[in-house]
DNA sequence: AACTATTTATAAGA
DNA sequence: TTCTTATAAATAGTT
């Protein structure tokens, strides 16, 4: 879309490659921004210049969870990994489910490093409450203050023989 | 661009909010592949449409690591977050940061997974070996298949007061 | 799922 | 580089 039309393939000469590169940078992200509000959408788009120069663009809501959203969010996308979890998945399983949605791998990256802290504390022999049920806690909401993080999903990690265990 | 011109907000009406959604889904995908070829560009792109369902792109060199960009991609985005730990910023500092690369938030889970499984190991008493050093392993690549996972960088979770703590 | 009238993006030129 | 503009490409509304 321009005077001529033009193959897509790499641009050998480097200066026209930057000056496409900043048009088109721009119009990706023109794009995402109106995916996102057009219908609703949530957009993750990072670009990085063969320089090494990242740009990118988040929609809101990916970066922090609305609270409305979260039990829609619960049953449709953890339960089912909740379960699998249960039935004794590997860890591959588990990633490969995870990778599913940005969001729950953030999450569950956040909750990984809460239990690991727990786990220090036991360890250091100071720990004052561990929770050791499975159950998810659907009462509360799952923002993650720093100060503190509810206990979520029972973790199986790195067990990766249990498939026949039930 | 199409029989009239639109204002960008929500569409309201539900099915011309899904077919717009694909077509515009369609059309940022290619854009991000064209940008990719032709500036020889890197790109990560996630959309997640307003009933969950995920769609994504993501250039080749992106998707798994190549062994030539390990050392440099370590030098860019690693360190910094390595550093940053050990001066103690807190785990919401460190998510932000994480954030930028959601290849490093994949691993970061992984690793976490593993640390974690170290721990019950060590607890239960049958650790076999358990590295304590602080350096990021240079050697070898960064795939952790899931019989073996490499350590790497000493994370140290949850702990928010460390700022003054030099 | 196609079709097309228009708008939008952008390649090449200034 | 930034601005311009002819043209290619994307897509909104229609069938």
């Amino acid at each position: 879309m321009g005077r001529g039309k033009i193959e897509i393939k790499r641009i050998e000469n480097s200066t026209n490659r930057q000056v496409t590169y900043s048009k088109r940078r721009n119009g990706i992200m023109k794009k995402a921004k109106e995916i996102t509000v057009l219908c609703d959408a949530e957009v993750s788009l990072v670009v990085f210049s063969s320089t090494g120069k990242m740009s990118e663009y988040c929609s809101p809501s990916t970066t922090h969870l609305k609270g409305e959203d979260i039990t829609s969010l619960h049953h449709r996308e953890l339960m089912p990994i909740e379960e699998a979890l249960q039935n004794g998945l590997a860890s591959m399983d588990y990633f490969i489910m995870l990778k599913k949605n940005e969001r729950l791998l953030e999450e569950e990256n956040k909750r990984l490093m809460y239990i690991l802290h727990q786990q220090q504390l036991e360890m250091d022999g100071n720990v004052r409450e561990m929770e050791n049920g499975s159950a998810y806690n659907h009462d509360k909401g799952r923002e993650y203050p720093s100060s503190h993080i509810p206990f979520g999903l029972t973790l199986q990690p790195m067990r990766p023989n249990l498939h026949d265990d039930k």
